[in-house]
DNA sequence: TTGTAACAGTCAAAGGTTTTCCCTCCTTTT
DNA sequence: AAAAGGAGGGAAAACCTTTGACTGTTACAA
């Protein structure tokens, strides 16, 4: 039925162990020996099973991918920078969808080791106590892209999202405002809540602003929920004149809200948001965005996992990569300087 | 080192064989035996290995997708699609972008089916001859998911492309449009060339209206594209005053090119787009689209394979789904009648 | 009481590679 | 001319399961 690594050592009066080493570039064989066996290959349309050869080897190249949700443009993009890196290598991707829920990446992780990946990239925005055992505990090597993991045992790769913010902020500081509202997704993420948010206070008390709770407000990061946000902050009795926005879609329908209400941007309200999707440049004013690296963190975390994969040193195994804030329309000028 | 079934089989005094009849919820063990193996299992913390069971057994419970590019929100949701029926009939995914490239899709092709997957779910937006021959010789069953195949022969899941584009062209008619524009995608895409521009071309045909190349232009589906798109037809004589846009983010460039010279939409252009990404209502004016049912026809698509994979009896298998087209903005109510 | 069927379980082959160990020739070296 | 060393290649174990053939036991109908 199938032809056989045997099959081929048949045909050409080799035994098997030469046709594997031909397959896998070995050294050790004549090159009229290496030619007789290709050409048998090739007659035969031979394919090597790479299951059977996951088993005796004990190694699959193929890795294992855990993301919140692949329809999410932040997480497709990192993806693919994960795929290209692998690819590269020569590996292969399982993907699965986690939703951020803490079963699911439990599970997935379950299969994935199951099916013997080489290793797993994960992604998650709230790595839960038990969740970084579980990866502790991993017979092979788990880093963690664009996701937090306080204790910093597992390897990662992000950026430096308190100072991302904080910079942020004070653009919006410098161009005068008092009253700046901090629009994020679920709380339950730590990076909004352990960097974000904090580097949020943080701008504002290093300018002498008070924090006021009113102004901070949590949805999910959709376009939606910015809209909502506008709506929710737009009744207090003193609304903000500038927005930090957790994310693109965020910042989206908070200035559509405000537009649909004769609203200016940025003359009357500014906001920034962060992520510098290519949404950003898709609407009218275009956004100002703190430029998340997203397919580099993908390729990045990517590339950390082959090294201990070949068993490469590696100095940092929590790297840092830069960021840049993207100045275009949602932001005045002035804080150009 | 790592725990077998064998250990497990030792420990609890039974067979390997029976403690792989437990492990695969096969009935015939008395209920004491299954709890005593079960404890084991437990106990040892014993995973089973899915590279050996497949090995064994020839099934991997894993199957290839082939996209074109993951971070393009079109086959992202769709993927996600795929990937949700995937699990709901315990699958997994091995995910692979294609770029689009004939001899990457080949070679992917050819690369997962040495990993042996039971199926694969592809997407290509041009099915070449020696691509379909092989997938035709391809020994798992691979359903074509949003993509053609002219010949029919392999599986397939689509909407009606054709009906779509008639339908939404007509709107632009019957809102009194005597110059349409019909700015796609590029024409080497068979559902481009064959079905949408056809479709345009029938449309115009059977109001009356000539065809006039000058309006027909390709781009990259991206928002730059309609920018260009948009500059490309009003330098000739006599622009179009209505666009079929064959993305959001072409309809998007084309608006936005077209508001930042002054021109309003809906008032001065009007806009159909073909996808209604959530894009689509990010916009001002937001889009009017035809609906691409993308998650569904990932999911339908992956769904199709299983019942290939479980041997179940499929009547029909180049799939239709419905499309509806959504109103909102982008083209004034009149065609509503 | 016997025969039979269903049930529980065992044994061992099979699945397709990689890999370790070993052997046989040749070449070099001395 | 003998010893040493290396290149090329073979044999077979190992990887971990599934699965089909088979055996022994039990329960029940006749």
């Amino acid at each position: 039925m199938t032809v056989t690594i045997y099959d081929v050592a048949r045909e050409a009066n080799v035994s098997m162990a030469t046709v594997s080493r031909v397959v896998n570039g070995n050294q050790n064989v004549k090159p009229s020996t290496r030619k007789k066996v290709l050409e048998v290959i090739e007659r035969l349309e031979y394919r090597p099973n790479a299951v059977a050869r996951g088993l005796a080897s004990k190694k699959t190249t193929t890795v294992g991918v855990i993301i919140p949700d692949i329809s999410n443009n932040i997480y497709a993009e990192a993806a693919r920078g994960i795929e290209d890196i692998a690819t590269m290598y020569r590996y292969n991707i399982i993907l699965a969808n986690s939703d951020q829920n803490e079963d699911k990446e439990l599970s997935l992780l379950d299969t994935m080791l199951g099916k013997q990946v080489d290793g797993i990239v994960m992604m998650s925005d709230a790595v839960t106590p038990k969740l970084l055992q579980s990866m502790e505990n991993s017979p092979v090597p788990i880093v963690l892209a664009g996701s937090i993991d306080e204790s910093q045992k597992l390897p990662s790769v992000n950026i430096d999202y308190f100072q991302a913010t904080y910079e942020a902020v004070n653009m919006l500081i410098t161009n005068g405002h008092k009253r700046i509202a901090f629009v994020s997704g679920p709380l339950s993420y730590t990076i909004n809540v352990k960097y974000k948010l904090e580097a949020y206070k943080k701008a504002l008390k290093d300018a002498g602003l008070d924090v006021d709770e009113s102004l901070i407000v949590a949805e999910d990061s959709t376009y939606d929920g910015g809209v909502e946000a506008w709506k929710e902050l737009n009744q207090i009795e003193n609304p903000p004149t500038a927005y930090f926005a957790g994310s693109d879609e965020l910042a989206i329908g908070i200035i559509h809200a405000a537009q649909d209400h004769g609203i200016k941007v940025p003359e009357d309200i500014e906001v920034i948001s962060f992520e510098n999707s290519k949404l950003a440049r898709m609407v009218r004013p275009q956004l100002t965005s703190v430029a998340l690296p997203l397919y580099e963190i993908g390729a990045v975390s990517m590339r950390l996992l082959t090294k201990f994969l070949n068993k490469e040193k590696v100095e940092d195994q929590n790297v840092i990569l830069p960021y840049r804030i993207e100045k275009r329309d949602s932001v005045k000028e002035k804080s150009k300087k």
